[in-house]
DNA sequence: TGTACATCAGTGAACGCGCGTTCACTGATGTAC
DNA sequence: TGTACATCAGTGAACGCGCGTTCACTGATGTAC
């Protein structure tokens, strides 16, 4: 049963969307094709009519999830000018709904030592996210040249993630809030 | 042809130390019990002779991980009193050598992502890890109270862990220097 | 516009492979007498 | 101390299973006339 160009154009936007959720929540190698592909709706012999391997998924979908969060991290920066905007952010990557929900978040709290072990595709699109994340926080930085903001923008990014990394790890509850409430409270007082 | 106990121990030891290094480098689902047994000089038959699975022996590597990473690090720490010796052990971990030998360095950094989706074993003992370092590097923070000194650590530990993992993710050396570089220069400033 | 045919998205079974695990076997070690 | 026997660390082949991948097939879509 052929479907029309439209149609599958849907089918493979579909297919890498849930990629994208399911590589944050389970690990690139935590989830099978055939597991992805019956979340998505479909069975997995299909799979290469759309792609010509796993690894050219996880590189588009971990695309499609760097962006969405740059664009969800840029929507949340845009609520209010300057530093207001960057708090904001900053309470929005360190909150524990952001930690809870691991399959819509950031990609690089979600699969960082992966990452650090996948191959040039993996490392060149997660790079290029994570200098559109540090731009967008440099964007709000005040007080500070060009040069000077992209460093410290760099600095917050790089803490945000391990934050996030640490409080997903640590099985205390409370040791947990205590790391993203302190990277919280230290963020924003530097900035 | 049976080994003596002496011998037998002196395996398992060996084994649980190769797995160490072996899952730093390549993550936990990245190397197998085959590869692993022959890189600790052994076939994989014998496997099931020292443990009751791998998900054990995952535990008692990690345990060992994080046990040989604390011993660096305090004495790193004990080369000077008070924050010299924080400084130093700051430098040290976030050294390109650090980075670039994961095998050898802070399972924290080089398996975070992966250790979120363990079971309760591994989390427990790695949550356990954590403290160990906060504890140390809140010793040697002056000028605060225990309870304060705690936090500062915690924030500390947690920046460190996210800059180590995102240098080793970017394929830009440059910008992977720099992430080390600003932690370290930012994170000597705080304490 | 209608008809005949090629295309191809999606299905479901099958493939080889590597994984964690099991097992029969070997022969040096450790023990009982 | 010497002898006979049970133990068990380590070997190498085999197991079932799930993985990524392939393939014959279906039938609606898209195209050529």
């Amino acid at each position: 049963m052929k479907k029309s160009k439209k149609e599958a154009a849907e089918t493979r936007k579909r297919i890498v969307e849930t990629a994208a959720a399911e590589f944050r929540q389970h690990g690139i190698e935590g989830i099978g094709l055939a597991d992805l592909m019956a979340a998505a709706g479909l069975t997995h012999g299909g799979f290469y009519k759309h792609f010509q391997s796993k690894e050219q998924l996880v590189e588009e979908a971990l695309a499609v999830a760097s962006a969405s969060t740059v664009q969800e991290m840029n929507g949340v920066l845009s609520d209010a000018p300057g530093l207001r905007g960057l708090h904001e952010m900053i309470g929005w990557y360190l909150s524990s709904e952001h930690r809870d929900n691991a399959a819509c978040g950031c990609p690089l709290a979600a699969l960082g030592s992966e990452m650090a072990r996948s191959g040039e595709g993996v490392r060149e699109t997660t790079t290029a996210g994570f200098l559109k994340m540090v731009n967008g926080i440099a964007s709000h930085l005040e007080g500070h040249s060009p040069a000077a903001a992209k460093k410290v923008a760099i600095f917050i990014a790089s803490t945000m993630i391990g934050a996030v990394t640490m409080a997903r790890i640590v099985n205390d509850p409370e040791l947990s809030a205590t790391i993203l409430r302190e990277a919280k409270k230290r963020l924003t007082q530097l900035a």
